[in-house]
This record gives C-alpha cells, structure tokens and sequence, in this order.
DNA sequence: CTTATATATCGAGAAATCTTGATACGTAAG
DNA sequence: CTTACGTATCAAGATTTCTCGATATATAAG
C-alpha cells in the first residue's frame, strides 16, 4: 500500500469531501501518468537533441546522405567546435550513426524515424496556425 | 549572387583545390541544410516542450482524456505554479488545448499527432539499445 | 620522428530553463 | 461587497545549455 503523505491529499480531499476516496483517485491519477524514471529519460534526451535549430539543420542535411564534420560546419556555417559538439548530442541521442574513415569522421542518420518524427513535428507546427 | 566570405572558404578551398568550385559546393551544402528561422523556430519549440519529464507525464496523462490543473498536479505531485506553468509551455506549443468552465482549466492533447511523435519517441528509444 | 590535418574535448562566460513561494486575477458563493 | 478557491503570473536562485577559442587526440604523409 503506497504512502500519500503531501500537499495533494489536503487539497482532493477538500473537492472530493471523502479522504478515503480521495486518496483513491491520487492513486488512479499517479499510475495513468506514471512514467519510469529510467526509459523517460532515453526519450527526455531525445527530444532535447531535437530543441536546437543547428541540430535540425544537421539533421536535414542529413536526409541527403552522409557527410563528414566539415562539410557539416560549412552547412551550418558553425566553428568546427561548435559542430562536433552538436554532433556528439545528437549521437549520444541515438539520432545519427558515426562511421571513421581515415582522419574523417562521417554521420549519417540512425534510422528513418528520425525522419518520421521530424515529418510529424512539422504537421503539427502547421497545425496551430 | 549570394556573398560567401567566411571561415569556411579557406578549409574547402585546401580541401578541393579550386577555390570557385568550393565556393559551389558551400552554397549546395548550405542550401541542403537550410531551414527557414521563422519556420524551424516553431518546431524547435515543440521539441522544447517535449524535453521534460513532467511534461512527458502530463501528455500521458491526457492521453486518457481531459484533466483539470489540480488534477494533474496532484498526478505529477508537484506544487500548482510548477504544473501551471508547464501547462502553459505546452501550450504555447500547440500540443494541448484548454477549455475553461467556470474556475476550472481543462486541458486535452491538441491532436492525435502529439501521440504519434511521442510513440516515434519511444521506438527511437528502444532502438539504440 | 616531425609535420599537417580532421576531429574531439576542455573551459569559461553568456543565455535559457526549471522550480517554487509569493502574489495577482477571475469566478462563484454568501 | 466580501470571502473563498482555482488558476496564472511574477521573481529569483539553482541548474542546464549554448558557444567558441584553446588544446588534445588521432591518423596520414614526408
């Protein structure tokens, strides 16, 4: 039996009139938006990796194919610093893939949800106009 | 005839040799990669929105239907201005709606795309795994 | 081994975001 | 009008993120 012990109980009680049944609703309301710590946090970052307009500009760059750093800088118009940082957020992120070849170093997108998710962020920002 | 006077110009000119062929390939880079601020701003908020765990919570919370703020807060068990305030970013957003009754805020998910992104979130997740 | 080049990492200042108590606003009830 | 309550906004400290010059690492060439 989970313990309720904070400010919400005060508060649905006095709606509610029951602490009984207020108690019980808290309860229903946790679990309908309960998400675990450990796998949010995968899709936290993920989204973060996505709140950079360099990176979407990398991102689209890259739904042409693969490119090294510094082709990538000279899209952006960025400092090599700059890029690789963006880049390294954005692999850590699981969004693209690095493949070394000699001294370059070369991204690619990880998987075609990438695409799919930014396809859809655009239908929304649409939307609300 | 658009000026291309920057760092880039010298690293692409040692990489490629002639200097008015790497002049071409800037502009073709940077075109593949261009993203309209006006536009890419609004996406970028969307992603914004999406990057935080109590913001995650609350749209899986109104997944099952619409929620009043002492609702969600008491979901999230956080204080009401922190709710309230995260309320507001996602809907500046355009991923939930309100609708007033009285002293009430409802809030609902804006539309079904909102899930979608964040199913294409969660498979992206898994993925890299 | 030395040098040059491509990329990654470090460090620090600037800017944006998160959190929450305090306060303001709006509606309804008495 | 006064009071109560649900919600929004404000303000400020804490934390995180962004940017980019400086530096480190790694590979290739001489």
């Amino acid at each position: 039996m989970p313990e309720i012990t904070d400010r919400s109980v005060e508060k649905l009680t006095r709606l509610i009139g029951d602490e009984e049944r207020a108690r019980l609703k808290i309860q229903r309301l946790r679990s309908l938006a309960d998400v675990v710590e450990s796998d949010v946090q995968d899709e936290v970052n993920i989204f973060k990796a996505l709140s950079d307009p360099c990176r979407l500009a990398i991102l689209k760059l890259l739904q042409n194919g693969e490119f090294c750093v510094c082709e990538i800088m000279t899209a952006l118009d960025r400092p090599q610093s700059t890029t690789s940082h963006h880049l390294s957020i954005l692999k850590d992120a699981g969004l693209i893939k690095e493949r070394k070849v000699g001294k370059w170093s070369n991204y690619r997108l990880a998987d075609g949800a990438v695409i799919e998710i930014m396809n859809q962020a655009r239908l929304l920002s649409r939307l609300q106009k």
